[in-house]
DNA sequence: TTGTTACCTTGATCTGCATCAATAAATGAA
DNA sequence: TTCATTTATTGATGCAGATCAAGGTAACAA
Protein backbone atom coordinates (compact mmCIF):
# COMPACT_ATOMS: atom_id res chain seq x y z
CA UNK A 1 0.00 0.00 0.00
CA UNK A 2 1.21 3.43 -0.81
CA UNK A 3 1.51 5.42 2.22
CA UNK A 4 0.51 8.74 0.02
CA UNK A 5 -2.62 6.54 -0.14
CA UNK A 6 -3.57 7.19 3.44
CA UNK A 7 -1.20 9.49 4.95
CA UNK A 8 -0.84 12.80 4.17
CA UNK A 9 2.34 13.40 1.37
CA UNK A 10 4.04 16.76 2.25
CA UNK A 11 6.37 17.44 -0.82
CA UNK A 12 7.82 20.89 0.23
CA UNK A 13 9.23 19.54 3.48
CA UNK A 14 12.45 18.82 2.31
CA UNK A 15 14.41 19.65 5.70
CA UNK A 16 11.79 18.02 7.69
CA UNK A 17 12.69 14.81 5.91
CA UNK A 18 16.41 15.14 6.58
CA UNK A 19 15.67 15.79 9.65
CA UNK A 20 13.39 12.54 10.36
CA UNK A 21 16.99 10.98 8.45
CA UNK A 22 19.00 12.94 10.99
CA UNK A 23 16.70 11.60 14.03
CA UNK A 24 16.76 7.93 13.48
CA UNK A 25 19.69 5.33 14.46
CA UNK A 26 20.13 3.56 11.75
CA UNK A 27 21.13 6.43 9.67
CA UNK A 28 22.99 9.43 12.13
CA UNK A 29 26.09 8.38 12.10
CA UNK A 30 26.16 9.35 8.59
CA UNK A 31 27.82 12.45 7.27
CA UNK A 32 25.05 14.94 6.48
CA UNK A 33 25.71 15.06 2.41
CA UNK A 34 25.05 11.14 2.78
CA UNK A 35 22.19 11.91 4.75
CA UNK A 36 21.23 14.66 2.10
CA UNK A 37 21.33 12.25 -0.63
CA UNK A 38 19.13 9.55 1.79
CA UNK A 39 16.55 12.24 2.20
CA UNK A 40 16.42 12.77 -1.11
CA UNK A 41 15.14 8.89 -1.44
CA UNK A 42 12.45 9.22 0.94
CA UNK A 43 8.77 10.36 1.19
CA UNK A 44 7.39 11.75 4.42
CA UNK A 45 3.97 10.57 5.74
CA UNK A 46 1.84 11.53 8.14
CA UNK A 47 -1.30 9.63 9.96
CA UNK A 48 -4.05 10.89 12.18
CA UNK A 49 -4.76 8.96 15.65
CA UNK A 50 -6.08 5.28 14.37
CA UNK A 51 -4.87 6.22 10.62
CA UNK A 52 -4.24 2.86 9.28
CA UNK A 53 -0.50 3.08 7.69
CA UNK A 54 -1.05 -0.80 6.35
CA UNK A 55 -2.96 -3.97 6.58
CA UNK A 56 -2.61 -7.81 6.48
CA UNK A 57 -3.03 -8.32 2.96
CA UNK A 58 -0.87 -5.42 1.67
CA UNK A 59 2.28 -6.35 -0.99
CA UNK A 60 3.99 -3.17 1.02
CA UNK A 61 7.37 -2.63 -0.80
CA UNK A 62 8.82 -0.17 1.73
CA UNK A 63 10.58 0.51 5.19
CA UNK A 64 8.58 2.88 7.58
CA UNK A 65 10.93 4.67 10.20
CA UNK A 66 8.68 6.21 12.63
CA UNK A 67 9.53 10.05 12.61
CA UNK A 68 7.23 11.12 15.38
CA UNK A 69 4.30 9.68 17.00
CA UNK A 70 3.55 5.91 17.87
CA UNK A 71 2.67 3.03 16.08
CA UNK A 72 0.67 -0.11 16.78
CA UNK A 73 1.69 -3.37 15.21
CA UNK A 74 -0.90 -5.78 15.37
CA UNK A 75 -2.39 -9.08 14.12
CA UNK A 76 -5.84 -10.42 14.11
CA UNK A 77 -6.32 -14.07 14.72
CA UNK A 78 -8.37 -16.48 13.46
CA UNK A 79 -11.74 -15.44 15.88
CA UNK A 80 -11.24 -11.67 15.47
CA UNK A 81 -8.93 -11.08 17.95
CA UNK A 82 -6.44 -8.83 18.09
CA UNK A 83 -2.82 -9.85 19.35
CA UNK A 84 -0.46 -6.56 19.82
CA UNK A 85 2.83 -7.58 18.17
CA UNK A 86 4.98 -4.56 19.53
CA UNK A 87 4.91 -0.81 19.43
CA UNK A 88 6.97 1.43 17.64
CA UNK A 89 8.34 4.89 18.94
CA UNK A 90 10.27 7.62 16.90
CA UNK A 91 13.17 5.84 15.37
CA UNK A 92 12.27 2.49 15.22
CA UNK A 93 11.21 0.80 11.75
CA UNK A 94 9.04 -1.66 9.97
CA UNK A 95 7.88 -3.27 6.81
CA UNK A 96 11.58 -4.82 6.82
CA UNK A 97 10.13 -8.18 5.75
CA UNK A 98 8.79 -7.12 2.27
CA UNK A 99 11.90 -5.64 1.75
CA UNK A 100 14.02 -8.98 1.67
CA UNK A 101 11.34 -11.57 0.66
CA UNK A 102 8.37 -11.23 -1.68
CA UNK A 103 5.76 -12.16 1.27
CA UNK A 104 2.17 -10.67 1.52
CA UNK A 105 1.90 -8.59 4.91
CA UNK A 106 -0.26 -10.21 7.67
CA UNK A 107 -0.27 -8.18 10.33
CA UNK A 108 -1.76 -4.18 10.64
CA UNK A 109 -0.01 -1.02 11.48
CA UNK A 110 -2.00 1.73 13.39
CA UNK A 111 -0.92 5.31 13.91
CA UNK A 112 -1.66 5.44 17.57
CA UNK A 113 -1.46 9.12 18.16
CA UNK A 114 -0.76 12.01 15.20
CA UNK A 115 2.38 10.19 13.90
CA UNK A 116 4.61 10.94 10.98
CA UNK A 117 6.86 8.45 9.08
CA UNK A 118 9.39 8.30 6.51
CA UNK A 119 9.08 5.72 4.06
CA UNK A 120 11.95 4.37 1.43
CA UNK A 121 11.12 2.45 -1.12
CA UNK A 122 12.80 -1.17 -1.48
CA UNK A 123 15.20 -0.48 -4.28
CA UNK A 124 16.08 2.57 -3.35
CA UNK A 125 16.99 0.80 0.21
CA UNK A 126 19.03 -1.77 -1.96
CA UNK A 127 21.01 0.45 -3.69
CA UNK A 128 21.26 2.64 -0.63
CA UNK A 129 22.93 -0.35 1.79
CA UNK A 130 25.14 -1.33 -1.32
CA UNK A 131 27.10 1.68 -0.88
CA UNK A 132 26.85 2.45 2.70
CA UNK A 133 27.39 -0.99 3.95
CA UNK A 134 27.54 1.23 7.27
CA UNK A 135 23.93 1.07 7.17
CA UNK A 136 23.26 -2.58 7.19
CA UNK A 137 25.38 -3.18 10.35
CA UNK A 138 23.30 -0.62 12.13
CA UNK A 139 20.46 -2.44 10.76
CA UNK A 140 21.48 -5.89 11.80
CA UNK A 141 22.08 -4.45 15.16
CA UNK A 142 18.43 -3.67 15.44
CA UNK A 143 17.55 -6.66 13.76
CA UNK A 144 18.88 -8.30 16.23
CA UNK A 145 18.03 -6.94 19.52
CA UNK A 146 14.47 -7.27 18.50
CA UNK A 147 14.78 -11.09 17.29
CA UNK A 148 16.89 -11.11 21.28
CA UNK A 149 13.68 -9.92 22.73
CA UNK A 150 11.09 -11.51 20.58
CA UNK A 151 12.33 -14.85 21.56
CA UNK A 152 12.65 -14.37 25.03
CA UNK A 153 8.55 -13.19 24.90
CA UNK A 154 8.74 -16.61 23.58
CA UNK A 155 10.47 -17.52 26.69
CA UNK A 156 8.30 -16.14 29.01
CA UNK A 157 5.18 -16.95 27.47
CA UNK A 158 6.12 -21.01 27.87
CA UNK A 159 8.04 -20.70 31.41
CA UNK A 160 6.46 -18.19 33.36
CA UNK A 161 2.82 -18.00 33.92
CA UNK A 162 0.20 -15.25 33.55
CA UNK A 163 1.09 -13.78 36.81
CA UNK A 164 4.75 -14.00 36.20
CA UNK A 165 4.82 -12.45 33.24
CA UNK A 166 2.54 -9.13 34.52
CA UNK A 167 5.34 -8.92 37.27
CA UNK A 168 8.49 -9.31 35.10
CA UNK A 169 6.69 -6.52 32.41
CA UNK A 170 6.22 -3.86 35.49
CA UNK A 171 9.71 -4.96 36.80
CA UNK A 172 11.34 -4.22 33.12
CA UNK A 173 9.47 -1.56 33.04
CA UNK A 174 10.25 0.41 36.58
CA UNK A 175 13.79 -0.67 35.94
CA UNK A 176 14.04 1.83 33.14
CA UNK A 177 12.70 4.87 35.04
CA UNK A 178 14.14 6.33 37.77
CA UNK A 179 15.52 4.09 40.31
CA UNK A 180 14.16 6.21 43.01
CA UNK A 181 10.85 7.41 41.42
CA UNK A 182 9.42 3.96 40.53
CA UNK A 183 6.02 5.17 39.14
CA UNK A 184 6.00 4.01 35.62
CA UNK A 185 3.31 4.97 32.64
CA UNK A 186 1.90 2.21 30.88
CA UNK A 187 2.89 2.54 27.64
CA UNK A 188 -0.82 1.01 26.01
CA UNK A 189 -4.09 0.50 27.45
CA UNK A 190 -4.26 -2.89 30.07
CA UNK A 191 -6.54 -4.60 27.27
CA UNK A 192 -3.42 -4.06 24.36
CA UNK A 193 -1.14 -4.93 27.59
CA UNK A 194 -3.37 -8.10 28.54
CA UNK A 195 -2.81 -9.04 24.89
CA UNK A 196 0.89 -8.63 24.46
CA UNK A 197 2.04 -10.62 27.66
CA UNK A 198 -0.44 -13.43 26.20
CA UNK A 199 -3.48 -12.93 28.93
CA UNK A 200 -7.28 -11.36 29.19
CA UNK A 201 -7.63 -7.93 30.55
CA UNK A 202 -9.54 -9.97 32.86
CA UNK A 203 -6.71 -11.56 34.64
CA UNK A 204 -4.47 -8.42 34.22
CA UNK A 205 -7.24 -5.86 36.02
CA UNK A 206 -6.87 -9.48 38.85
CA UNK A 207 -3.61 -9.54 39.17
CA UNK A 208 -3.09 -6.01 39.14
CA UNK A 209 -5.16 -5.87 42.07
CA UNK A 210 -4.01 -8.71 43.89
CA UNK A 211 -0.29 -6.86 44.05
CA UNK A 212 -1.87 -3.93 45.40
CA UNK A 213 -3.70 -5.88 48.24
CA UNK A 214 -0.30 -7.27 48.53
CA UNK A 215 1.59 -3.89 48.83
CA UNK A 216 3.97 -4.90 45.68
CA UNK A 217 2.30 -1.80 43.40
CA UNK A 218 -0.41 1.00 43.88
CA UNK A 219 -2.80 1.94 41.30
CA UNK A 220 -2.96 5.48 41.13
CA UNK A 221 -4.33 6.86 37.87
CA UNK A 222 -5.73 4.70 35.01
CA UNK A 223 -2.27 3.72 33.47
CA UNK A 224 0.33 4.99 36.43
CA UNK A 225 1.34 2.56 38.75
CA UNK A 226 3.88 3.20 41.53
CA UNK A 227 6.17 0.08 42.37
CA UNK A 228 6.80 -0.28 45.88
CA UNK A 229 8.62 -3.46 46.21
CA UNK A 230 10.48 -4.90 43.00
CA UNK A 231 12.33 -7.27 44.69
CA UNK A 232 8.95 -9.26 45.12
CA UNK A 233 7.82 -8.81 42.21
CA UNK A 234 10.83 -10.00 40.77
CA UNK A 235 10.68 -12.96 42.62
CA UNK A 236 7.31 -14.05 41.23
CA UNK A 237 8.49 -15.60 37.92
CA UNK A 238 7.41 -19.36 38.78
CA UNK A 239 7.54 -22.59 36.64
CA UNK B 1 33.99 -19.41 23.93
CA UNK B 2 36.63 -20.57 21.83
CA UNK B 3 35.30 -23.54 19.80
CA UNK B 4 38.83 -24.60 19.63
CA UNK B 5 38.46 -25.00 23.27
CA UNK B 6 35.19 -27.28 22.79
CA UNK B 7 35.66 -28.54 19.15
CA UNK B 8 38.88 -29.63 17.21
CA UNK B 9 40.26 -27.36 15.04
CA UNK B 10 41.50 -29.24 11.90
CA UNK B 11 44.19 -26.47 10.05
CA UNK B 12 44.92 -28.83 7.24
CA UNK B 13 41.15 -28.64 5.75
CA UNK B 14 41.81 -25.69 3.70
CA UNK B 15 39.72 -26.48 1.23
CA UNK B 16 36.55 -28.07 3.30
CA UNK B 17 36.42 -24.87 5.09
CA UNK B 18 36.11 -23.15 1.66
CA UNK B 19 33.25 -25.66 0.80
CA UNK B 20 32.09 -25.00 3.90
CA UNK B 21 31.67 -21.02 3.07
CA UNK B 22 30.23 -22.18 -0.33
CA UNK B 23 27.73 -24.30 1.00
CA UNK B 24 25.71 -21.37 3.71
CA UNK B 25 23.79 -19.32 1.93
CA UNK B 26 24.88 -16.40 3.16
CA UNK B 27 28.05 -16.20 1.38
CA UNK B 28 27.57 -19.25 -1.59
CA UNK B 29 26.16 -16.01 -4.00
CA UNK B 30 30.00 -14.67 -3.72
CA UNK B 31 32.74 -14.84 -6.62
CA UNK B 32 35.63 -17.69 -5.92
CA UNK B 33 37.97 -15.24 -4.69
CA UNK B 34 35.72 -13.64 -2.46
CA UNK B 35 34.94 -16.96 -0.82
CA UNK B 36 38.66 -17.78 -0.52
CA UNK B 37 39.33 -14.30 0.62
CA UNK B 38 36.67 -14.87 3.62
CA UNK B 39 37.52 -18.82 4.31
CA UNK B 40 40.44 -17.49 4.80
CA UNK B 41 39.43 -15.80 8.26
CA UNK B 42 37.18 -18.82 9.37
CA UNK B 43 38.01 -21.52 11.66
CA UNK B 44 36.63 -24.81 11.47
CA UNK B 45 35.40 -27.17 15.03
CA UNK B 46 33.92 -29.97 14.67
CA UNK B 47 31.69 -31.56 17.37
CA UNK B 48 30.34 -35.26 19.06
CA UNK B 49 26.89 -35.86 19.73
CA UNK B 50 26.11 -33.69 23.29
CA UNK B 51 29.01 -31.72 22.65
CA UNK B 52 28.89 -28.10 24.33
CA UNK B 53 29.27 -25.63 21.69
CA UNK B 54 28.88 -22.35 23.92
CA UNK B 55 26.82 -21.78 27.04
CA UNK B 56 24.55 -19.17 29.10
CA UNK B 57 27.13 -16.95 30.40
CA UNK B 58 29.95 -17.29 27.69
CA UNK B 59 30.90 -14.32 25.73
CA UNK B 60 31.24 -15.31 22.40
CA UNK B 61 32.50 -12.88 19.77
CA UNK B 62 32.11 -15.56 17.15
CA UNK B 63 29.25 -16.38 14.22
CA UNK B 64 28.56 -20.10 13.99
CA UNK B 65 27.75 -21.09 10.57
CA UNK B 66 26.42 -24.70 10.79
CA UNK B 67 28.29 -26.59 8.42
CA UNK B 68 27.57 -30.38 9.02
CA UNK B 69 24.76 -32.31 11.67
CA UNK B 70 22.61 -30.47 13.79
CA UNK B 71 22.61 -27.76 16.86
CA UNK B 72 20.12 -27.37 19.75
CA UNK B 73 19.49 -23.92 21.08
CA UNK B 74 18.26 -23.74 24.65
CA UNK B 75 17.72 -21.50 27.33
CA UNK B 76 17.20 -22.69 31.07
CA UNK B 77 14.45 -21.62 33.16
CA UNK B 78 14.58 -20.69 36.42
CA UNK B 79 13.52 -24.19 37.92
CA UNK B 80 16.03 -25.66 35.68
CA UNK B 81 13.82 -26.45 33.07
CA UNK B 82 15.17 -26.61 29.36
CA UNK B 83 13.24 -24.55 26.49
CA UNK B 84 14.18 -24.99 22.87
CA UNK B 85 14.99 -22.08 20.96
CA UNK B 86 15.62 -23.58 17.58
CA UNK B 87 17.42 -26.30 15.83
CA UNK B 88 19.87 -25.27 13.45
CA UNK B 89 20.47 -27.05 10.34
CA UNK B 90 23.57 -26.78 7.58
CA UNK B 91 23.05 -23.40 6.30
CA UNK B 92 22.10 -21.80 9.27
CA UNK B 93 23.85 -19.50 11.88
CA UNK B 94 24.00 -18.34 15.01
CA UNK B 95 25.75 -16.54 17.63
CA UNK B 96 24.65 -13.34 15.57
CA UNK B 97 23.86 -11.49 19.14
CA UNK B 98 26.69 -11.03 20.17
CA UNK B 99 27.94 -9.48 16.60
CA UNK B 100 26.23 -6.27 17.48
CA UNK B 101 26.00 -6.23 21.07
CA UNK B 102 28.24 -6.53 23.69
CA UNK B 103 26.00 -8.95 25.45
CA UNK B 104 26.87 -12.21 27.18
CA UNK B 105 25.28 -14.98 26.05
CA UNK B 106 22.20 -16.23 27.51
CA UNK B 107 21.78 -19.79 25.91
CA UNK B 108 23.38 -22.91 25.27
CA UNK B 109 24.12 -24.61 22.01
CA UNK B 110 24.99 -28.20 22.21
CA UNK B 111 25.32 -30.31 19.01
CA UNK B 112 22.63 -33.07 18.43
CA UNK B 113 25.33 -35.19 16.38
CA UNK B 114 28.69 -35.17 15.20
CA UNK B 115 28.67 -31.23 13.89
CA UNK B 116 30.84 -28.91 11.64
CA UNK B 117 30.98 -25.69 12.48
CA UNK B 118 32.47 -22.39 10.64
CA UNK B 119 33.85 -19.72 13.14
CA UNK B 120 34.08 -16.23 11.65
CA UNK B 121 35.62 -13.59 14.53
CA UNK B 122 33.26 -10.66 14.83
CA UNK B 123 36.34 -7.87 13.63
CA UNK B 124 36.56 -10.28 10.95
CA UNK B 125 33.14 -10.11 9.94
CA UNK B 126 32.23 -6.60 9.98
CA UNK B 127 35.22 -6.08 7.62
CA UNK B 128 33.98 -8.76 5.20
CA UNK B 129 30.35 -6.95 5.90
CA UNK B 130 32.22 -3.34 4.86
CA UNK B 131 33.91 -4.81 1.80
CA UNK B 132 30.98 -6.77 0.94
CA UNK B 133 27.55 -5.20 1.06
CA UNK B 134 25.56 -7.92 -0.88
CA UNK B 135 26.35 -10.12 2.26
CA UNK B 136 25.00 -8.00 4.88
CA UNK B 137 21.54 -8.15 2.58
CA UNK B 138 21.40 -12.10 2.70
CA UNK B 139 22.13 -12.02 6.77
CA UNK B 140 19.51 -9.39 6.74
CA UNK B 141 17.20 -11.69 4.80
CA UNK B 142 17.69 -14.63 7.25
CA UNK B 143 17.26 -12.29 10.31
CA UNK B 144 13.95 -10.93 8.91
CA UNK B 145 12.64 -14.71 8.14
CA UNK B 146 13.53 -15.30 11.75
CA UNK B 147 12.19 -12.78 13.13
CA UNK B 148 9.39 -13.55 11.25
CA UNK B 149 8.88 -17.10 12.46
CA UNK B 150 9.51 -16.28 16.09
CA UNK B 151 6.66 -13.41 16.03
CA UNK B 152 4.17 -15.89 14.62
CA UNK B 153 5.48 -18.19 17.65
CA UNK B 154 4.75 -15.83 20.04
CA UNK B 155 0.92 -15.29 17.92
CA UNK B 156 0.47 -19.25 17.96
CA UNK B 157 1.23 -20.09 21.86
CA UNK B 158 -0.90 -16.73 22.77
CA UNK B 159 -4.01 -17.65 20.33
CA UNK B 160 -4.19 -21.11 20.29
CA UNK B 161 -4.14 -23.84 22.67
CA UNK B 162 -1.76 -27.20 23.22
CA UNK B 163 -4.09 -28.89 20.79
CA UNK B 164 -4.03 -26.63 18.01
CA UNK B 165 -0.28 -25.71 18.32
CA UNK B 166 0.55 -29.31 18.19
CA UNK B 167 -2.21 -29.72 15.03
CA UNK B 168 -0.36 -26.67 13.22
CA UNK B 169 2.99 -28.01 14.09
CA UNK B 170 2.15 -31.13 12.16
CA UNK B 171 0.76 -29.64 9.30
CA UNK B 172 3.70 -27.44 8.91
CA UNK B 173 5.82 -30.38 8.60
CA UNK B 174 3.62 -32.28 6.32
CA UNK B 175 3.26 -29.86 3.75
CA UNK B 176 7.30 -29.55 3.56
CA UNK B 177 7.10 -32.94 2.35
CA UNK B 178 5.66 -34.92 -0.84
CA UNK B 179 2.17 -33.63 -0.90
CA UNK B 180 0.98 -37.30 -1.44
CA UNK B 181 2.74 -39.31 1.20
CA UNK B 182 2.87 -37.45 3.80
CA UNK B 183 4.84 -39.43 6.08
CA UNK B 184 7.26 -37.10 8.17
CA UNK B 185 9.23 -37.38 10.65
CA UNK B 186 9.73 -35.64 13.79
CA UNK B 187 13.16 -33.65 14.13
CA UNK B 188 13.50 -34.07 17.27
CA UNK B 189 12.72 -35.75 20.61
CA UNK B 190 9.03 -35.71 21.61
CA UNK B 191 10.07 -34.32 24.82
CA UNK B 192 11.87 -31.20 23.06
CA UNK B 193 8.80 -30.92 20.76
CA UNK B 194 6.68 -30.63 23.77
CA UNK B 195 9.23 -27.56 25.38
CA UNK B 196 9.25 -25.81 22.01
CA UNK B 197 5.84 -25.89 21.46
CA UNK B 198 5.16 -25.03 25.11
CA UNK B 199 3.79 -28.04 26.65
CA UNK B 200 4.45 -30.29 27.93
CA UNK B 201 5.45 -34.36 26.80
CA UNK B 202 2.31 -35.81 28.97
CA UNK B 203 0.11 -33.19 26.99
CA UNK B 204 1.90 -34.18 23.82
CA UNK B 205 1.62 -37.52 23.77
CA UNK B 206 -2.14 -37.52 24.65
CA UNK B 207 -2.87 -35.29 21.89
CA UNK B 208 -1.06 -37.75 19.47
CA UNK B 209 -2.92 -40.25 20.77
CA UNK B 210 -6.13 -38.84 20.45
CA UNK B 211 -5.22 -37.73 16.79
CA UNK B 212 -4.89 -41.34 16.37
CA UNK B 213 -8.10 -42.56 18.02
CA UNK B 214 -10.04 -39.79 15.65
CA UNK B 215 -8.19 -40.86 12.56
CA UNK B 216 -6.22 -38.12 11.98
CA UNK B 217 -2.71 -39.62 12.34
CA UNK B 218 -0.87 -42.78 12.57
CA UNK B 219 1.81 -43.31 15.01
CA UNK B 220 4.71 -45.53 13.16
CA UNK B 221 7.50 -45.75 15.14
CA UNK B 222 8.73 -43.82 17.84
CA UNK B 223 8.93 -40.00 15.88
CA UNK B 224 7.30 -41.44 12.70
CA UNK B 225 3.92 -40.16 12.16
CA UNK B 226 1.66 -40.80 8.77
CA UNK B 227 -0.51 -37.72 8.60
CA UNK B 228 -3.92 -39.11 7.26
CA UNK B 229 -5.94 -35.86 7.09
CA UNK B 230 -4.34 -32.84 7.06
CA UNK B 231 -7.48 -30.75 6.53
CA UNK B 232 -8.97 -32.24 9.73
CA UNK B 233 -6.34 -30.94 11.83
CA UNK B 234 -5.84 -27.50 9.60
CA UNK B 235 -8.94 -26.34 11.08
CA UNK B 236 -7.94 -27.21 14.68
CA UNK B 237 -6.71 -24.11 15.66
CA UNK B 238 -9.21 -22.54 17.75
CA UNK B 239 -9.58 -19.67 20.10
C1' DT C 1 24.87 -59.10 24.79
C1' DT C 2 23.54 -56.70 29.11
C1' DG C 3 22.95 -52.93 31.98
C1' DT C 4 21.93 -48.11 32.38
C1' DT C 5 19.83 -44.17 31.20
C1' DA C 6 16.69 -41.33 28.97
C1' DC C 7 12.33 -41.17 26.79
C1' DC C 8 7.48 -42.18 26.19
C1' DT C 9 2.87 -43.31 27.65
C1' DT C 10 -1.29 -43.59 30.49
C1' DG C 11 -3.84 -42.61 34.80
C1' DA C 12 -5.57 -39.56 38.59
C1' DT C 13 -5.83 -35.15 40.56
C1' DC C 14 -5.99 -30.25 41.03
C1' DT C 15 -5.57 -25.43 39.80
C1' DG C 16 -4.82 -21.21 37.03
C1' DC C 17 -7.05 -18.68 34.17
C1' DA C 18 -10.27 -18.11 30.19
C1' DT C 19 -14.92 -17.21 29.57
C1' DC C 20 -19.45 -15.18 30.30
C1' DA C 21 -21.89 -11.50 32.48
C1' DA C 22 -22.87 -7.08 34.43
C1' DT C 23 -21.41 -2.52 36.13
C1' DA C 24 -18.48 1.27 36.57
C1' DA C 25 -15.19 4.48 34.92
C1' DA C 26 -12.74 6.97 31.56
C1' DT C 27 -12.06 8.79 27.09
C1' DG C 28 -12.93 11.31 22.91
C1' DA C 29 -16.19 13.40 19.85
C1' DA C 30 -19.69 16.72 19.04
C1' DT D 1 -20.61 20.44 28.59
C1' DT D 2 -23.01 16.00 27.29
C1' DC D 3 -23.37 11.74 25.06
C1' DA D 4 -21.49 7.52 23.05
C1' DT D 5 -18.10 4.36 22.98
C1' DT D 6 -14.33 2.09 24.60
C1' DT D 7 -11.89 0.40 28.56
C1' DA D 8 -11.55 -1.39 33.26
C1' DT D 9 -13.18 -3.92 37.18
C1' DT D 10 -15.34 -7.66 39.87
C1' DG D 11 -18.02 -12.02 40.38
C1' DA D 12 -19.27 -16.83 39.19
C1' DT D 13 -18.26 -20.94 36.58
C1' DG D 14 -15.97 -24.54 33.91
C1' DC D 15 -12.30 -26.80 31.71
C1' DA D 16 -7.73 -27.45 29.41
C1' DG D 17 -3.75 -28.84 30.65
C1' DA D 18 0.07 -28.91 34.30
C1' DT D 19 1.65 -31.83 37.77
C1' DC D 20 2.65 -36.10 40.25
C1' DA D 21 3.20 -40.96 39.83
C1' DA D 22 4.40 -45.35 37.90
C1' DG D 23 5.24 -48.77 34.37
C1' DG D 24 6.87 -49.73 29.56
C1' DT D 25 10.06 -48.94 25.79
C1' DA D 26 13.74 -47.42 23.06
C1' DA D 27 18.59 -45.92 22.76
C1' DC D 28 23.25 -46.14 23.84
C1' DA D 29 27.69 -47.51 26.10
C1' DA D 30 30.67 -50.91 27.58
Amino acid sequence: MNPNSCGHYDPSAKDMQQLCISLVPIFNHLQPEEMKEIAATTKSARYERNGQIYGAGDRSAHLYIVHRGRVKLYRLSESGKEQLIRILEPGDFMGELALFSETVLDCYAVAMEKTELCTIQRSDLQEILMKYPAISLKIMEEFSRRLEQTEKQVSSLTSADAEGRIAAYLVQLAKKVDAHVHTITLPMTKKDLASYLGTTPETLSRKLAEFQERGFIEQTRQRDIRVLNIEALSAMRTK
